[in-house]
This record gives structure tokens, sequence and C-alpha cells, in this order.
DNA sequence: GCGACAG
DNA sequence: ATCTTGTCGC
């Protein structure tokens, strides 16, 4: 059995502890591989309100059995989050709900790629390795976008093609195209992944997309979610 | 002090 | 973070 998680970890009093946490975390993220062999991957993955960052969110986890990548039945739900979006603080305000998601799996998944940085965050703690560290399973980050850091040297053309992400001296991730004529995606160790496998699982999953499938996929359940309590007259 | 800022 | 339609390129 694992220790109980500090409280802080997931409902801090302000942002000074959750800072404090995140360095926490920080400081337990590995970033090497440390997982058995993957029978089971999933994306996970927000929506919400356009701009309505005080409302409530609609959190989703989607699994593929691997390598047949065979669909297994989403889970999602629908939780208002202690906090609106602040950058740096996306894990408190989203994780939360991504756990409960994640206890509502019959199945668990070996390994998640998360919408979201893990490595490339000011604290070395972005989403990705603060739920994976939280569950204490393997997570990958796949971002849309940059927080902090840099892009070194040239991105090549092709996809497949990629280029260190630099923050503080530190590679932190790496940009990667994972499709041609494709703006990249960022790529980074969440959680007991090295970075190399992190790029090789992406690139196997993306299957022609941008984004690697998983996330679409959990992207698609958020979405679901969503509508459905607007149907039914929330918000 | 200023600017930048995942989702 | 969302939503819609058309359009463009391989």
């Amino acid at each position: 059995m694992r220790k109980p998680l500090p409280a802080d970890w997931l409902a801090p009093p302000d942002l000074k502890a959750a800072s404090v946490a995140q360095r926490e975390i920080a400081a337990l993220c590995e970033m090497e591989d440390r997982f058995g062999p993957v029978r089971i991957v999933a994306g996970a993955d927000t929506s919400m309100k356009w701009r309505d960052s005080r409302g409530p969110i609609h959190a989703a986890i989607a699994s593929m059995m691997w390598p047949p990548r065979d669909r297994l039945p989403a889970s999602s739900i629908t939780a208002v989050p202690d906090i609106p979006y602040v950058p740096g603080y996306l894990g408190f305000r989203e994780s939360p709900a991504l756990v409960a998601a994640w206890e509502a799996l019959p199945e668990k998944p070996d390994l998640i790629l998360v919408d979201g940085h893990g490595r490339p965050h000011p604290r070395r703690c972005g989403i990705a390795t603060h739920l994976g560290v939280v569950l204490d399973v393997p997570t990958i980050g796949c971002a849309k976008s940059l927080l902090c850091g840099k892009v070194e040297g040239d991105l090549g053309e092709a996809a497949g093609s990629i280029a260190p992400l630099v923050d503080r001296g530190e590679i932190v991730g790496v940009a990667l195209r994972t499709r041609a004529k494709c703006l990249p995606i960022y790529v980074s160790t969440g959680h007991r992944i090295s970075l190399e496998s992190a790029v090789a699982w992406v690139l196997k999953l993306c299957d022609g997309r941008r984004l690697p499938v998983p996330i679409r996929m959990a992207h698609d359940a958020a979405n679901a979610a969503r509508r459905a309590a607007e149907h039914h007259g929330e918000a």
C-alpha cells in the first residue's frame, strides 16, 4: 500500500501552499522507465464552457487495448474545480476530477497521455507530472503550446522530427512534429517514463493525426459529457 | 518593474 | 478551454 496523499497535493488552501506541493511532487517525479507490459493505454482531458473558468469541468479518461487498439468505454465525471485557470496551477484545477474519473475505471490503464505539460513547468510539476505522481501511474505530457522554456535549434519539416525544449538550462521536453505541415506538439515526461520512451509512444499513437489518438478520444468523451450536462439544463 | 502565461 | 462553415492541399 502507498502512503496516504498529503491533502495539499490536491486541495491546497492557497497558491503559496500549492507551489510548495508542486515542489514536493516534482521531487518524486521519476524520469526513467518504470512500468511493465502496457496492456491498456489511455488519454486524459477535460472540457468546459467556453471561457467559463469558474464553472464545472468535465473530465474524461479514455482507454484502448494495446496493441489491438480496441477502445474501452470512457470514464467521465463532472465537478466544480477549487480554482479557476491560473497558468502554472492547472494540476490543482483539473487533477481532482481526473482522479475521480480514474477511480471509476473498471480496468486501470498502464500508461496515460495527458493533455498538458509534464516537466516543462516553472516548478517542474505540470499536470502530467501532478496526475502521474498522485496516481502513481506512468504519464506522458502532450501540450499544444508552450508554458515555459524555448525550443533549441531547428525543428525538421518531416513527421517524427524533434528539437529539444530547454528551460533554465535543462532539457525538459521536446517539440515533436507528429505530422508534416502541422505545428509541433510538446512532449515530456510526466512520471515513470523517459523522454525517449515518451516520444516513441506518442509517435506510435498518433496514427496520422497531430495529437495522439487516446487524447482525442478523451477530448471527445469530455465534450460529450459537457453536452449531456448542458442538455439537462445545467449552465 | 515588465512581460509571458499549459488548459 | 469552444463552435461552424468553407476551403485548400496531399
